[in-house]
DNA sequence: GGCCTTGTTGACACAGCGCCAATAGTGATC
DNA sequence: GATCACTATTGGCGCTGTGTCAACAAGGCC
């Protein structure tokens, strides 16, 4: 698994080949099959993998204004982006593998897991309504976006990262959210 | 080529045979690759015919202050993405064949002409520097997740994205970008 | 009619994947 | 300590799909 989970996190999926994870484990190429099932599985496996994220240090968020918790929720997500740039980023920006369902399904749930936390952080946690779920996924989307330019291309520092993430986002809470359903 | 684009936005990649995008053509497999190429640079083409986009009506925006300068851009961008729905969200979702070079290549290229053009709508075209483009990626990346949240989810109505993309274009523009150097 | 260029096909070889029968370990039971 | 069930592991078979290439048809120039 471990091997599996470095050799995705380094080539694309199509240039990674069972062979390669079974020469890369010491094993046969027929034990893969055997304990993962197919190859897309296997991936699968992997980007859940790549994307289980400590929740941690969420709960523990400050109970003051809007602008505080704000900040300590991007304060937290660039923490964890940051400790795991390479494997979550990799997953997440693979994207989809070309618009697999499974591989969708997975990376839209890690996804909603993000964009709860934001809503339960911003104090919309109890029912928030779809809409704003919505706009909460957009939101985390952006932040992926964001956290590439300044992980991968190396474009923007953290503080301007988070100055983009944390105004955008009290903008948010402030001028958008009331007016959704 | 008009198969092969039809093909690639209905079912992921690697579940589309090079002997489908043949038959669909009524002609041979090898003609294919005789004219193409690699299958990959075949779904290449497609991506860049998928995401070419008319630029018109972008150059006669108002000269009024932000928030029309904003409002306009927001507007048009809904336009082409509602116009072209399947195939260019289809290609921005496909997000890049699992970490694929070249594939990523061509969907930044077509992301960096949405943010050039959000940057000269709002009055900083000339020149913005890398961070302001790199904060421009990360909107144009928020902008392609919420018209995904509406025309694919429709958990958010037409209305509730134009709020929410001129509104945190706006905060950007006005209290982010000034800061970035 | 020759002839060169272009268009098109079918077949060959190869890589990668899923499957499955066969074999080697590993304790438990009496 | 031999037997037995059960898991772990291997190697190989068949299939699908891809890239390539030599061969063949189809048209314009002379």
């Amino acid at each position: 698994m471990s091997v599996a989970v470095r050799l995705f996190g380094e080539r694309p999926y199509a240039e990674v080949s069972t062979t390669d994870v079974a020469r890369g484990a010491g094993v046969a190429r027929g034990l893969v099959n055997h304990y993962f099932g197919t190859k897309k599985e296997l991936y699968l496996e992997v980007v859940r993998v790549m994307l289980t994220v400590p929740e941690v240090a969420l709960e523990g968020l400050p109970s003051g204004g809007p602008a505080e918790r704000v900040d300590a929720i991007v304060t937290w997500f660039l923490d964890v982006v940051s400790r795991h740039s390479t494997s979550w980023l990799a997953a997440i920006t693979a994207g989809g593998m070309a618009g697999d369902t499974d591989v969708d399904q997975v990376i839209a749930e890690a996804i909603d897991v993000a964009a709860e936390s934001i809503l339960t952080a911003t104090g919309l946690g109890t029912d928030p309504g779809e809409a704003r779920r919505g706009m909460a996924r957009a939101y985390v989307g952006m932040a992926t976006y964001t956290a590439r330019e300044w992980l991968q291309r190396g474009v923007l520092t953290r503080d301007q990262v988070h100055t983009l993430l944390t105004t955008t986002l009290l903008t948010m809470v402030e001028k958008v959210f009331p007016q959704a359903a």
